[in-house]
DNA sequence: TTTCTATCCATAGACAATCTATGGTTAAGC
DNA sequence: GCTTAACCATAGATTGTCTATGGATAGAAA
């Protein structure tokens, strides 16, 4: 079954750096982003997103930094790197490179044996 | 990152359903032919691929029956059943809202808040 | 005839990623 | 004062895949 979760496994770590691409922001944010650019067809749980943080962090891809939110709370503020930026680009090929292959195997009428 | 590993996590059933769409097949066959239609970008570990086709027996998706193949074997031959069918079209129309909300994140550019 | 390779099956155990459940803090609105 | 939304984070269960292992046999090659 393709995921009955709310998100496809593998693929968040590749969400999360592609939301950071644009801006740095705190985790809440990035759940927040990612469920509304993909119009509620995403969900990422906070007990997904959370290690996945911390892999991201151990990694050296994000760094962390507490700051104070626009509605005055404090917040920890995840920045993508230069290594962090070089990751994005590998997985999203990888992950292109996937779908071509899923694509061919749902595509494929078959000629050859 | 997107799988270090031959597959993108959750997307076996599917393609084992796929393959046996066109025709029953053994498990060897049945990780041939992904590799083969996919120019070798997946390839089933035997691993994975007999544990998942164990899953889809129990779904009752296939059907196993042992006959001799081509080259004068003993195999076990996994056919598709009607519900089986039916889950690979769940299957796929789940996967393609995936492709597109996570198709969606990458090619945010974020306009709203 | 022996040895190698490819064809076939399958399981156990490790590992990684996600989810559920839980628990906590605080700002702002009512 | 209460509730809700905004925030952080971890523990434990679950699931899916991989690695490693073990076995059998047909046919080709040596």
């Amino acid at each position: 079954m393709v995921s009955k979760s709310d998100l496809l496994p593998g693929t968040l770590d590749l969400l999360i750096l592609q939301t950071l691409k644009r801006a740095p922001l705190h985790g809440y944010g990035i759940a927040q982003s990612i469920k509304r650019v993909s119009d509620e067809a995403l969900t990422v749980e906070e007990g997904s997103l959370y290690p996945g943080l911390q892999r991201l962090l151990l990694q050296g891809w994000v760094t962390a930094e507490w700051k104070m939110t626009e509605t005055n709370r404090r917040a920890r503020y995840y920045t993508l790197t230069a290594a962090g930026r070089k990751q994005l680009g590998l997985e999203i090929s990888k992950f292109e490179q996937m779908m071509a292959a899923i694509g061919r195997v749902l595509a494929d009428a078959e000629e050859a044996g």
